[in-house]
DNA sequence: CTGCATGATGTTGTATACAACATGATCAAG
DNA sequence: CTTGATCATGTTGTATACAACATCATGCAG
């Protein structure tokens, strides 16, 4: 897949560079991003940049202010309790609608993942957990052939990908506690797929989400 | 609601009346559309209003090609076919997440629906129906409090509405008859609500939906 | 007549200057 | 000292000129 030098192809350099910082907290919510900045980084002008961070807005990670700045929306977890139960409801319909039976090169993949849960088990790492979680997703979505469920589901995803991180990070859930679970839930998710049951994994999934957004409730007070 | 007269408002007013346009098919797809002649039209430069393409081509029903144009997407119902089984899905969660009791402005502004319903059926128009099925549609949201899937279930609707449009512009649907379903479904609809029923109004909304979809499948060959 | 090169034309993409706006510092009046 | 107005500063929003690109007509060579 090679990263075409066309307007599409910045734009999508871009797109992901930015998203991929917010999600990982390198934007921590509340940033002032100056777009002149930005722009001066990427070499490119403030008009396409403006075309990325518009798309960004619009998928609920930014919000620009006449005047004041480009702001990395703030994670509430009260806020996103809906998109947390839009999210269970979806993640069962990737093992139903439209499935992909997975092939020897998936579960190669995903095999590599369990791998990785292994070792962030023997040395937890917050950093190294969010990439995990968000390739496991990626690798999740891999399940369904249909399009617009993928899209927003990724959407969806990378919305609440932060709340989630910062309450790893925060210590308000125990990181090893988390890794363990993550690592439990991979193995099973792996084995469901590996005889072929994909809505099986999607329930496996669906759980995990379910539960995450749990203990997460339950430690935030 | 007053339209304010802010960047927002700007946008807002013009993202609204060019996808009414391009959904009620006075910009019919395929229709390359000039960025400077619309700027006029608005009353603004490029810049805002490409802001606005740019938005309608992230929903897919806009794209633009560089040095070409920007095209009006065209609707194959084969490409929709994932769009359709999602909404389907979709129609069935609003009434079960975050449900809204319906209120007396509800139950009365869904009887103006119904009367406008019974008008059609006198006297059949496809434009006219076209602004029905909208406004049901957007009456159906306000069952839900869940703010992501109303959003989300408005971009597919928008997506998909313009090939139902077609088929019953183009006589490939019978006008008279699918004004005739579609009456019975309101009248259903509403007899669920005004019980308090909502789940089986999303369940008669979900049938409409699937219904509607089939009866075109069939008629497209 | 055919085929191809070439340029005219119109389009979207980009850079840049400026307008509109919010915010905090500064300073004077009380 | 407090308070209010005023302005300097920095930000996003907008307008405009130009670059990059695709398309089609034109004309010339064969």
């Amino acid at each position: 897949m090679p990263e075409e030098d066309s307007a599409r192809g910045r734009f999508g350099k871009m797109y992901h560079e930015i998203r991929m910082r917010i999600c990982l907290l390198d934007y921590p919510p509340g940033t002032r991003l100056s777009e002149e900045a930005m722009a001066r980084e990427f070499g490119v002008s403030r008009t396409p940049l403006r075309r990325v961070l518009g798309r960004l807005e619009a998928e609920g990670l930014l919000q620009s202010v006449h005047g004041v700045g480009t702001l990395v929306t703030d994670v509430e977890i009260e806020e996103l309790i809906q998109v947390y139960r839009l999210r269970t409801e979806l993640a069962e319909l990737a093992g139903l609608l439209d499935p992909v039976p997975p092939d020897a090169k998936l579960i190669a993949s995903l095999d590599g993942l369990v791998a990785r849960a292994k070792a962030l088990v023997a040395r937890p790492d917050p950093r190294g957990f969010a990439q995990l979680n968000i390739d496991f997703f990626e690798a999740h979505m891999a399940l369904t052939a249909n399009e617009p469920l993928r899209e927003i589901s990724r959407r969806l995803y990378y919305q609440t990908h932060r709340i989630w991180l910062k309450s790893v990070t925060s210590r308000r859930i125990d990181l090893v506690e988390e890794v363990q679970v993550f690592d439990r839930e991979v193995e099973d998710y792996v084995r469901a797929l590996r005889i072929g049951d994909l809505e099986a994994a999607a329930h496996v999934h669906r759980a995990h989400i379910s539960m995450s957004f749990t203990r997460m409730r339950k430690n935030a007070a």
